[in-house]
DNA sequence: ATTGAAATTGATAAGCTATCTCAAAAAAGA
DNA sequence: TCTTTTTTGAGATAGCTTATCAATTTCAAT
C-alpha cells in the first residue's frame, strides 16, 4: 500500500522504543509528508482534509513534531510559519532572490556545501540541514 | 550625543526618501539596537523601559521592521521569536544553530562569501545581502 | 514662532501559529 | 474479548506580532 517502506520502518522503530502506537493517522500523515520536500502543518491539514475530513490540526502538529524526534523531519522557521523539511529528500537547493522583482533562481554549489561542513566541524557541529539565500538585484532590475 | 553617526545618516536618508519622520523614539531605538549583535523586540522593550517607561512595544516592532527596510537590520526567525540582527555595525555574520538546545554560534567565512559572489554573477545578480544558517547538533547534543 | 497637514505614537484589541486540555476512541498485549 | 495505555479531535489557551485609532509630534510653509 505505502511506497515509503523504509521510512515507515524508521517510524515504527521509534514508536516501539518509546512505547508509542502505530495509528492510521500517523501512517496517513507520513505518507503525505514524504511526498513533499517541505510543508507546513496548515498546508498538510488542507491537503489531507479530502482524505480524512476529521483529521485534526493538533494531530498534524503532534505528528510532524514526532517525525522530527524520529529523525524523519526537520523543523525550520520561515516567516511566521514552521516548515517541516523532509530529511530523506535529497537535492537540496539554495536560492537567489531578486529584491527588485521577486524573481527566484535555484542553485546548488558543492564547494559552498563543503565549506559549510568545514565550518560546522570546526565548531563541533553536525549539520542536518541548511538554508542559504542570496538577496540582490537581477540583471534586469539593476538598470 | 550619538556615537552611531553613520548609521543615523543611513536611517535619515531612508526616512527622507519615504516621507517618514525622524523621531525621538527612532533615534533612541537605533542607538540601543546598534549596541547589540542581535536582539528581540521584547528584550529591547525591557532594556529601554528604564530610559523611557512609556515607549510602547508596538513602536519597537514597527521601528525594528523599519530598520530592516532601511538595510540596517535583518530579521531572523528562531523558535517562536524573531531575532533582529545588526548587520550595519559589525558586519554580516552567519549562524550555526543547534536544533537540540538552540545554541547559536556566529561565524564568518570569506571563501563562502566569495563563492556566493561567483554564483550570483554567473546568474547576473548583484548581491545586496545574504542569509546563511546551518542547522545541526552541537557536540553536547549529539550524545 | 505659528500654523496645519501628515506621520507617529502608545495602549490595547485583534490575528496567527502552535500547544494544551480532556473526554471519547483506538491500539496492543494477554 | 478484555484491559490498560496511548491517541485523537475539538476547542480552549498561550505567545508573538500586527492592526486600530485618538492624541501627539514632526516639519515645511507661513
Amino acid at each position: 500500500m505505502s511506497k515509503h517502506v523504509k521510512e515507515m520502518e524508521v517510524l515504527k522503530e521509534h514508536l516501539g522504543k518509546h512505547q508509542l502506537k502505530f495509528t492510521r493517522q500517523r501512517e496517513l500523515i507520513l505518507d503525505a509528508f514524504l511526498k513533499q520536500e517541505h510543508i507546513t502543518a496548515e498546508e498538510m491539514y488542507h491537503q489531507l482534509a479530502r482524505k480524512d475530513p476529521h483529521l485534526g490540526l493538533a494531530t498534524i502538529y503532534r505528528t510532524l513534531n514526532l517525525f522530527c524526534e524520529a529523525g524523519l523531519a526537520q523543523a525550520r522557521h520561515f516567516g511566521t510559519q514552521t516548515q517541516y523539511d523532509n530529511i530523506s529528500h535529497k537535492g537540496h537547493h539554495d536560492h537567489l532572490i531578486c529584491t527588485g522583482c521577486g524573481k527566484i533562481v535555484e542553485f546548488e554549489n558543492c564547494d559552498i556545501e563543503r565549506l559549510q561542513e568545514e565550518v560546522a566541524s570546526r565548531n563541533g557541529f553536525t549539520i542536518q540541514t541548511h538554508r542559504l539565500e542570496l538577496y540582490g538585484l537581477c540583471s534586469r532590475c539593476r538598470h
